[in-house]
DNA sequence: CAGCTTAGCTTAATTGATTAAGCATAATCA
DNA sequence: TGATTATGCTTAATCAATTAAGCTAAGCTG
């Protein structure tokens, strides 16, 4: 077991106090005029003995820690998952470190998680936040840290968010499905209130009525999100019950994966039994027959703009920095599963 | 900003010493000998002012962190996302934390981690070590810490190992191959010598001799894995270099991925023109059409058993644990990728 | 040569918790 | 009554850093 070296070795070795030694390993040798002789020896030293610093001890002193924490749905989601592989990457550049974890967008789970980074003592926090966690988020933000939301926000909050246009991104797909002939066009979403469901939402229903049209919308209860059968099931009743559809978007990525089984199971074909659009692209809807048409999100500049904005709140804290809300766009990748060749509606 | 509430202030607001409110909070009261009634009156402060200890102060003083640093080939890799996220959850109900990193397979980005880990003070490590780290792991090692690896492991180091029957599963899908028809049988790997990559390397050239078949293999360039159309585009070539292949493994999620792309690609047909599996299955393989045959990971159990080992090492700690090799078992899920009904082969 | 400056460090407090050792005071015992 | 034991705490060191304040000796000035 090797001991790890401290700065009290060095100084003892060096024959000088620790004090010193610090502050040459800071940099700060010229100012606190410490020799450049005595400088550089205490430098070699260090190297030689491939010195390290005790972060523990450091964030104890400094109040520190550069560690940020970062709260997601589900590491396991890709989306979610890209985004903080980029984020981690960032963030290192900068010396700063991850912690990650998967609220499964609960709030009490979310509120223990809180609690556990404070605990931590970390800098920062990067939150797409459950539905319910506004007190605590609010409450982190009178205690002065910073904070970013992703994803999704809430209104009544002052706080730094990063999201997609998620209305525009919805009455894309809708436009889209329009031009290529289709009218009855289902919704599937989540019975949720959070900011990105009811923006996306919103753009269901307005590219709908600016054509008088009729929404028709599945609202998956949120309870039943965990289960990815209970999702399939729901889908395929609201399928049967509307065989007028000719069209759906779905308004996540694992609802859209539960819609393709519900559709597989049916028996329909896509597109031309049903037309198919997403939210939010995945490396496989390309390999799918036919490949599914998706909404992306432009992960790696939604990424940019977390620690962007992470960086700066960092920077003015412990003052909040003003509210700001970066607003991205999303893509719609055109595929097969949204073009009708044959309509052939078969419930 | 509210001030943080530290063990000294509830010590100096009950006028005792830090000491009494240490020992208190740590349940020593008996031990100690506090009164009844001192130790109530300072668990209902404690209580009343929602004190919650200093992690750091508590880290720096006993030297242990309750935070477990964990390498991962990438995050966002189905596979290692969905390990890390059960991982995540059974160590947190020991209040164990997790530091995820990816290490892109590289060993240069892994020793920085390592070093990193080191340096947040980390209690444990479990990691999917890439080529080329074994020094590095050792020292971890040697100096005391305890190390699980997963996925793959170093047959040179005396570590817990955690992995499944490679070895077994790609022997296993070969049969399957060979039940139904195929001779001419493919398979595509990486130019790795790690041991998940030998053994299933090993399973299919063991299964392909038993019959007296020539193996035929691709190996895509260690370097060229991090490109997905570099993959796709070696993928494509060994097919059409191949023309009587009639099935093909590939022998990771991202291979399969890439492979299916070559496969639409050069409009080839599964499985009648060329039947195929996976190693690692994944959510949208049974949407895939046909359903995509895939070799399963228990991922579960895994999860399980890495945070057994590690704890189990923990508590020998510093004095490492018995080599061991917990081997699971894959499981074959048999879709329709692999069952050839009319043998047609077009290339 | 007294007084001031400057160089080149050191001292010691601090961060928040843990913990071995110690120290009064009161109660009990021979 | 003096010794012992038990009670109920406190003192102070420690973990590894940071940092304000101070100190000494040499050099310079007038």
């Amino acid at each position: 077991m090797k001991k790890k070296i401290s700065i009290h070795d060095i100084a003892k070795e060096m024959k000088v106090s620790s004090a010193t030694v610090s502050y040459v390993l800071n940099g700060k040798a010229a100012e606190k005029r410490i020799s450049k002789e005595m400088e550089r020896k205490i430098l070699d030293y260090a190297r030689k003995l491939s010195y390290r610093p005790n972060r523990i001890a450091k964030s104890l002193r400094t109040g520190k820690s550069r560690i940020i924490g970062m709260l997601v749905e589900g590491i396991s989601d890709p989306f979610f998952a890209s985004i903080a592989r980029i984020v981690e990457k960032l963030a290192g550049e900068q010396d700063y470190r991850i912690f990650y974890a998967s609220t499964e967008n609960d709030a009490t789970i979310a509120r223990n998680l809180i609690r556990a980074f404070r605990d931590a003592q970390v800098d920062g926090y990067i939150i797409a936040p459950p539905p319910g966690i506004e007190e605590d988020i609010k409450e982190l933000m009178e205690d002065g840290f910073p904070v970013i939301l992703f994803d999704r926000y809430f209104p009544g909050l002052s706080t730094c968010n990063v999201v997609v246009d998620n209305y525009d991104g919805a009455w894309q797909a809708i436009q889209h499905f329009l031009e290529h002939g289709c009218r009855e066009i289902g919704f599937v979403t989540l019975s949720s209130a959070q900011t990105q469901m009811r923006d996306r939402l919103n753009g269901y229903t307005s590219a709908m009525q600016e054509r008088d049209l009729t929404p028709c919308v599945l609202k998956v209860p949120f309870e039943e999100r965990t289960t990815p059968g209970k999702i399939t099931d729901n889908i395929r009743r609201f399928l049967i019950d509307n065989p007028r559809l000719e069209a759906v978007l779905f308004a996540t990525n694992y609802l859209a994966t539960a819609g393709l089984e519900a559709i597989n199971s049916l028996q329909l074909k896509i597109p031309d039994n049903l037309a198919v659009i997403g939210f939010d692209d995945n490396t496989h809807f390309s390999l799918f027959t036919p490949a599914i048409t998706a909404l992306a999100q432009p992960v790696t500049e939604i990424s940019e703009q977390v620690i962007r904005q992470l960086m700066a709140c960092m920077a003015t804290a412990p003052e909040p920095p003003p509210r700001s809300t970066v607003v991205l766009p999303t893509t719609l990748i055109i595929r097969e599963s949204s073009i009708q060749h044959v309509k052939n509606n078969v419930l």
